[in-house]
DNA sequence: CAATATAAAGATAATAATGTCTTCAAATCT
DNA sequence: AGATTTGAAGACATTATTATCTTTATATTG
């Protein structure tokens, strides 16, 4: 098990992508994918669970695509996490008991409780504006490696 | 997404259950299973995957049943989270990407890094013995909720 | 040795997540 | 108006997860 299901990795990668690229205006969901090295129409349904809270505005035809609603230093990543994986890792008890806590705790309840709270506030504390400028100032990584990169990294793991 | 998949989940509440009737020797799994309300075969395939990662004793025929191979105040819940859903999630990449940090980091690298450790703790701390004595001795609750005590909990909520 | 109880292994089914492909609807452009 | 570009919707395929059922192997008991 991974924190967050690839839809909304994907969707995470994307969301920054398009702030980044928000000064162009609506940018189409196959300039998004190809950079992301993803599948257009397997974004484009993951993309239409933003649009359909309207984190995003969408827009048919040439020259569309999509673009964030509001200022993107004030969308921050749990939105979209909410939107596309909903929230229950942020409320659900660890070991899947309902009512936990409510009624009876389970044995983990205190310390998960705890640091579910954590786990929200570090999401709640990024946004989208600030990703975007790291990745374009750090240089940093929203793709998944390229052949040659898988090679060089391989490589130098063997040093 | 859960942060644990429901194996997993099951997975731990079986060894807190386990551990909690250590003193009685191996325990049969169709009782673990009656006791937490899961189905016994499928709950016998996810112990197979603490016995061969030899956290679990296990015996066949009459009075067989599993038992845990250490004392229980040493076993980590960390340990079991590895066994059945593996480590991944206390060292991959929040975005999936591979090789983020090592090569190019992803924007949420520096705080996901942080953050998985401090999750890691949490696991860590817990053992199997401190665990079923709360259980134990505090009422708390490992299976899910009867029919009975579901309404019990919804006529609660309205009030 | 026969009957029984148990974990292990395997077959199969159901469901959910992931991914691809086709068609449709709407907007733009000439 | 017709061609083109785009998101939306839907059909379908693949894979992983969850779950059930059957059979097998092994140990115990009488």
């Amino acid at each position: 098990m991974a924190l967050l299901s690839k839809s909304c990795v994907y969707g995470i990668r994307a969301s920054i992508y398009i702030a980044s690229e928000e000064e162009n205006g609506f940018i189409p969901i196959s300039q998004v994918a190809k950079e992301l090295n993803l599948s257009p129409h397997f974004l484009t349904k993951i993309l239409q669970e933003l649009t359909n809270e309207d984190l995003l505005l969408s827009h048919k035809g040439p020259r569309g695509g999509v673009k964030f609603a509001r200022d993107t230093s004030k969308i921050k990543l749990i939105e979209i996490i909410g939107a596309i994986d909903g929230m229950d890792l942020f409320t659900e008890c660890a070991l899947g008991l309902e009512g936990c806590g409510v009624y009876k705790p389970c044995p983990l309840h205190d310390s998960w409780t705890e640091h579910r709270r954590v786990l929200r506030e570090l999401f709640e504390e990024e946004n989208l504006y600030d990703l975007a400028m790291n990745v374009k100032n750090a240089g940093l990584r929203l793709r998944t490696l390229d052949q040659k990169e898988i090679l060089d990294l391989k490589s130098s793991k063997k040093k």
